[in-house]
DNA sequence: AAAAAAC
């Protein structure tokens, strides 16, 4: 057979297909069912070391295709060995899966169920938001594979629904963000239920000291495996940054939109509130957008989710409930309304466009304040991101904004009195003043500069507000035993 | 400083 011969990278290995795995005809057939032949580079590494049994610390993001990279030898190794015969559940969970994020638990236990559909395995989903009830059905009916969040699966397994003792494979997945989110406590309380012989695999796109520790105190000699660190799908990312007055920032999103023409896009927003308002704007401006964030309930979000997959909506304004993890493909562009405050959201939000090969553009506004951020986010993706220019955007001058808040709306000054919006007190912008009595507004004063600007720490190091979360965290790590 | 996650 003559075939033209094709350009190779110098170095690759020789192509590895799924069938060399030794995996199940079932197993392959669920895979050919969806017209997977190769396996990407973090699942030919993961594939036969889980398959061997052992622990893994896994470095990898999303769109690595992590997910079949333990879901496949999990199947296979729940096929090849028998439930523990002295088991007196008929079917009691021997693989269980936590996620950082219902969506994402979610997403994780459609690929499980796709893989499995041709073998007896049952797995589900339970996570919080919704009825317990259903949840609770499909545990007592029994399941091999549990895929959750973890405060739902303790609630489960409080009431009596499911028992973790008969786990053979735990997976972390997201554990850095698990840790971000304060899930350790949960964590513990979960491993402290599972069988002490099991075997662990652990998934991060970081390994950061912290993740270090969680590895070395849950995980037995395990196998690290890594692969490239998304910095380098930054190159298909054409990243520019525009600075702009804070209260341009809707504006400036909407005109990118336009501008743009824009049919898919994700707007990432620090905030819950800016998420809604920022959604509300573009709605009124007459693009369809919606938002996802926390604060909906979980039918919002599903739905939000749903009809932006299916092209219904136009933009999703979300939080950074979905900057990982979040299965959406090759948009062809982000926008960050906010910079994030950790620079390694900045690349996992960037990393919803430019992939599989296709590029992308990530589009971030950002004004005076965040000057620091954006020199974060330099320093760890060791580039310069362009600054753009907006053409064609004409500023509104100071107008009242329709969509604020009705409670904002009714203590606004009267008039736009003219002034401009630098001199207005940091604090306005960022959040209702609390809701104490004796009040005494901004705006009922004349204006001072909040408490002289902030003198500039430049021996400050970065890192110094985040360390007392990291010394409780040091602290929890060393209660986890052995 | 904010996000997420159990009721």
């Amino acid at each position: 057979m003559s075939e033209t011969p094709i350009t190779v990278e110098p170095d690759s290995a020789p192509t590895v297909r799924f069938a060399d795995f030794g995996l199940s005809p079932e197993i392959l057939r669920a895979l050919s069912d969806q017209g997977y032949v190769h396996p990407t580079p973090i699942q030919a590494e993961a594939i036969p070391v889980v398959l061997q049994g052992r622990d893994v610390m896994g470095a990898a993001q999303t769109g690595t295709g992590k997910t079949a990279g333990f879901s496949l030898p999990i199947i296979q190794l729940l096929l090849a060995h028998a439930s523990p015969s002295m088991s007196p559940a008929r079917h009691p969970v021997r693989a269980l899966i936590l996620t950082p994020t219902r969506e994402l638990a979610v997403q994780v236990a459609e690929n499980v169920k796709a893989y499995a559909r041709h073998t007896p395995l049952r797995s589900t989903v339970v996570f919080g938001g919704m009825d317990m009830k259903p949840q609770t059905v499909i545990l007592r009916n029994g399941v091999e594979i549990v895929i959750a969040t973890p405060g739902r699966l303790l609630d489960h397994v409080e009431q009596k629904n499911v028992s973790l003792g008969q786990v053979q494979i735990l997976v972390m997945d997201e554990a850095d963000r698990m840790l971000d989110m304060g899930f350790l406590p949960d964590l513990q309380r979960i491993i402290n239920m599972l069988p002490k012989q099991r075997q662990n695999l652990m998934f991060s796109a970081t390994f950061s000291t912290e993740i270090k520790k969680l590895a070395n105190s849950f995980l037995t000699n395990p196998v690290t495996i890594e692969v490239a660190r998304s910095n380098a799908t930054a190159d298909k990312v054409t990243q520019v940054v525009y600075k702009v007055d804070e209260d341009a920032k809707r504006d400036v999103v909407e005109h990118l939109i336009r501008q743009r023409n824009l049919k898919q896009v994700i707007v990432f927003s620090n905030t819950k509130i800016g998420a809604s308002r920022l959604a509300r704007h573009l709605e009124q401006a007459g693009i369809n957008a919606v938002a996802i964030h926390g604060d909906k309930t979980q039918q919002e979000r599903m739905a939000a989710l749903d009809s932006f997959k299916k092209g219904e909506i136009e933009v999703l304004v979300a939080t950074d409930v979905a900057a990982r993890g979040l299965d959406i493909t090759d948009l062809p562009c982000v926008i960050n309304f906010d910079l994030p405050y950790n620079a390694e959201d900045y690349v996992h939000r960037i990393g919803r466009t430019g992939r599989a090969g296709a590029s992308g553009d990530a589009l971030s506004v950002y004004s005076d304040k965040d000057e620091r951020l954006l020199a974060d986010i330099e320093k760890l993706i060791k580039q310069t991101v362009t600054r753009g220019t907006l053409e064609g955007f004409a500023p509104r001058s100071a107008r009242p904004s329709r969509d604020a808040a009705p409670e904002r709306r009714a203590r606004r000054e009267p008039e736009g009195a003219g002034r401009s919006s630098s001199e207005r007190p940091a604090g306005r912008s960022s959040g209702p003043m609390p809701r104490r009595e004796k009040v005494d507004p901004w705006f009922l004063k004349p204006y001072e500069p909040a408490a002289a600007p902030e003198p500039v720490k430049a021996a400050t190091p970065s890192s110094s507000s985040i360390k007392p979360a990291k010394q409780k965290l040091a602290a929890l790590l060393g209660g986890i035993p052995k």
